[in-house]
DNA sequence: GCCATGACGGAGC
DNA sequence: TGCTCCGCCATGG
């Protein structure tokens, strides 16, 4: 068991239609400060599990792509627009607008 | 066990 | 507004 079993919790409580930032993500998962965690927590995660972890993206409002994920590179972007989420021309997402306000359970 | 790296964040310029 | 640098710390060689 890692605390990246609290970062895929997280994520799957991620509403459809709705992002969420890797520092929000690593706050919400009781782990303050440690965004890149949750990054190399999502690169690891694999598909088999049911985690939307194309709704986490940077604080800038990017989706970080790597060129080596899952053989997709643009996936995640058509996900999120599947979900009705728009797109700036310089492939930013406004996080005013659909940021996930993050309901924490308990703690 | 140490060194380098990384789906990031925030402050500084 | 945009780019650069530093900090955090788990993972892999």
């Amino acid at each position: 068991m890692s605390a990246y079993n609290a970062i895929y919790a997280i994520v799957q409580q991620i509403p459809y239609g709705q992002v969420a930032t890797y520092g929000q993500v690593a706050e919400l998962a009781n782990l303050p400060r440690r965004a890149r965690l949750v990054g190399y927590a999502l690169f690891r995660v694999a598909p088999e599990m049911d985690v939307p972890w194309h709704r986490v993206i940077n604080a800038k409002g990017e989706v970080s792509e790597s060129p080596v994920r899952y053989g997709s590179d643009h996936l995640q972007r058509s996900l999120l627009e599947a979900e009705g989420i728009e797109f700036s021309p310089e492939g930013r997402i406004n996080l005013r607008m659909y940021r996930w306000q993050g309901l924490v359970d308990a703690d």
